[in-house]
DNA sequence: GTATTTGTCGATACAGTGTATCGGCGAAGG
DNA sequence: CCTTCGCCGATACACTGTATCGACAAATAC
């Protein structure tokens, strides 16, 4: 096409016009750890929702396709951001102590973790994490394990590990999305219960639920560190009874 | 304001230019259990990502803001969905047997509905689910047990449901993301052991993972019913021990 | 030294998203 | 028949992740 263009709109023709080159605030040296650190803090301070690539890109004085050039999708950034936390709870030290220290270490660590991070246990289970950290934190929870009397074998090793880290993370997804409840609706426990309330009053009149009813009305309501525990304990036991059989 | 704004720029002055008044296909019936279901269909077929209220719209002859009558907000739709999938599960009948028989069914039926509908379990626990469908779902769990002997305290109920669907959620979270990955990067297992393989070989050449090198290379690597099973057992098992504590 | 190639980088553009807004239309009331 | 009211949904907006490709800088060739 022979039509001139003009060289490009933006550029006044006179000098006075033009402020400056465009002063670059630094040459913006720009890591993946970088990018990583601050889509957590992102995501910490302001929820998952927040961390896109432009406001992560923005905290670092950088638009949002320079980042690009260390991460090849969101997906991949989330994934980082995943290992970073893995790396968090490896820092914190080696396991010891039998197999039930052990494992109940490594299910509280994981539950601290998600409790700094409430959107870590959004991103886990998305895809399989098989970042380094990750990795590492297998490593340790499996070694932690194999060493102690009665887990010569892999396999119990194996299935004590994944049963607990199932538990650990369904009950923390239902611990943070009570979390959220009460955040979200209001201020504190209270509010949302007079929130939600009424509703479930209301159904609960029906009588079509007699059991909820009783558990409403007559069962202890513990704290979540409590619940946590003892069914923890509880998942410790049936391991306990298999390496007795 | 005065100046004489056009009357509207989409209709054309001449009649022969304007096809029909708009045909519309239908008066569109709607209904919430209509739109709840093009969704789900959307979501089984397509994945949770293509659960737009445009995509659902379209599949309903109607645009994006029509919904809005039926429906406050998007997550109030994912809501709708979830609540409809427990009542898929609780029509698959009433639950019987004794507690260990009736905390199994209820864990495989959970596993089914995820199987069926994917997106179930990234849905689960965004937030506390109050619907009907998920009251009665958690009522009839309530009730199987408190029937059974040895289940007399209430307290014994709620802490068995919680920690197996702990423990329900958690397997499935992790079974989910290793299907996904599967299906993602090519078709079969092998294709994708071949894509993760190399690169987790050379992680384990560097020797930071004897343990787990150990159980990739001696492990009995089950079918992902028997290790769902196996962690099941675990769990009542230690269920079971508490009861007779 | 200049001319040409090359490669990288990031502004722009695009196809989506969820949802606020408000003009126009149908129905109700005089 | 005219007026008024209420509501519905097309349009608009702010925002997302990412493909594209022109412009610039460094490197190479002459």
């Amino acid at each position: 096409m022979s039509t001139g263009r003009k060289p490009r709109a933006k550029k006044a023709a006179l000098v006075w016009e033009r402020p400056e080159p465009d002063r670059r605030p630094a040459p913006a040296p720009l890591s993946r750890e970088g990018i990583v650190q601050a889509a957590i803090e992102l995501a910490d301070k302001e929820g998952l929702d927040s961390v896109s690539l432009r406001k992560v890109g923005a905290a670092l004085d950088a638009g949002p396709m320079r980042l690009y050039g260390y991460v090849a999708t969101k997906e991949e950034l989330l994934g980082l951001m995943v290992d970073e936390v893995y790396g968090e709870m490896i820092s914190e030290g080696r396991i010891r102590g039998d197999w039930r220290k052990a494992l109940r270490a490594l299910a509280h660590r994981m539950r601290r973790a998600a409790r700094e991070h409430p959107w870590f246990i959004d991103l886990l289970g998305g895809r399989p994490h098989l970042g380094p950290n990750s990795l590492a934190h297998l490593e340790a929870s499996l070694a932690a394990l194999s060493d102690t009397p009665g887990f010569e074998d892999i396999d119990a090793v194996m299935l004590a590990v994944m049963t607990v880290n199932a538990y650990v993370i369904g009950a923390i997804r239902t611990e943070v999305s009570e979390l959220r409840a009460e955040l979200q609706s209001g201020r504190n426990k209270a509010e949302w219960q007079t929130a939600t309330g009424p509703y479930l009053q209301r159904m609960i009149a029906t009588g079509d639920f007699p059991t909820l009813d009783k558990v409403l009305r007559d069962a202890t309501h513990p704290s979540l560190d409590i619940v946590f525990d003892k069914g923890l304990e509880c998942v410790l036991d049936g391991i306990a009874a298999r390496l007795l059989r």
